[in-house]
DNA sequence: ATAGGGCTTCCAGTCACTGGAAGGTCAAGA
DNA sequence: TCTTGACCTTCCAGTGACTGGAAGCCCTAT
């Protein structure tokens, strides 16, 4: 299986898959012709990291969860801890983007948004006083 | 005021504010040595850019808009509408977060972290169905 | 024989910095 | 006066995870 075939089967762009294979994440052999070649456990593998990236996770949390999914004497405290870390990196993110919200969206909504110059967003930037 | 002491008053590295003025987002003078020599109104501006960056908005929206601050015969619509589009990404990136993390937290909460193999996060991601 | 589509590699660009090297400048202390 | 150390300068490279594009090979169908 070509490629592209393999892109459209696992749902990612075959650029990412190159860049994978790069990376050292997926390792297809090679026909005669140079051409990848990819079996069933590659694409099980694709589909794997493209599930976990689609979960957040960094490159190298989702090469890290690959080797703990293909160590059959893993300990799934290590993959929890993983998660975890990851877990509360989102929460910390949401959090962030909640505190943006809540300041733009007040920002915004008394904004008049007309033609004239008057503008509390931009008064707030430009560090006036409440 | 050289480059360290402007650093400390807005709270911006100075590796940033290099950066910034080589994007053309301040101008600062220099001395006789080669120093930048920082004024108030370029402390004010960056200032808005460190504020405009905290809540998010990319640099060439601070771009925008200082320049609008600039302008005393803008248009509020306009600040308006670029807070407005930003304030809808951030809405989409807290759903993506908030998708990711429930998602996760149930896999977590699920996975019993010990020292056995057997672990519903991997199992999930290696596309085992529920 | 040729046209097209798919494949290959390699290089550059993205975003907003950040780190580091090599070297000039300045103020304080011995 | 000399030196030390903390500044400052520029320039180059690297970050993460791709993405776009160029140049060129391969395969199939007409």
């Amino acid at each position: 299986m070509n490629i592209g075939e393999a892109a459209a089967a696992v749902a990612l762009p075959a650029k990412t898959i190159r860049y994978y294979e790069e990376i050292g994440l997926v390792r297809p052999r090679r026909d005669a012709n140079g051409y990848r070649a990819f079996v069933e456990t590659d694409l099980h593998k694709l589909r794997f990291l493209g599930r976990a990236r689609a979960l957040g996770f960094s490159i190298e949390e989702c090469r890290a969860l690959l080797a703990l999914y293909e160590d059959d004497s893993r300990a799934s405290g290590e993959v929890k801890a993983i998660a975890s870390k990851h877990l509360a990196e989102i929460a910390t993110k949401i959090a962030d983007l909640r505190a943006m919200e809540a300041t733009l969206s007040h920002l915004v909504e008394t904004c008049a948004g007309d033609g004239r110059p008057d503008c509390p967003i931009l008064a707030d930037l430009g560090g006036e006083p409440h």
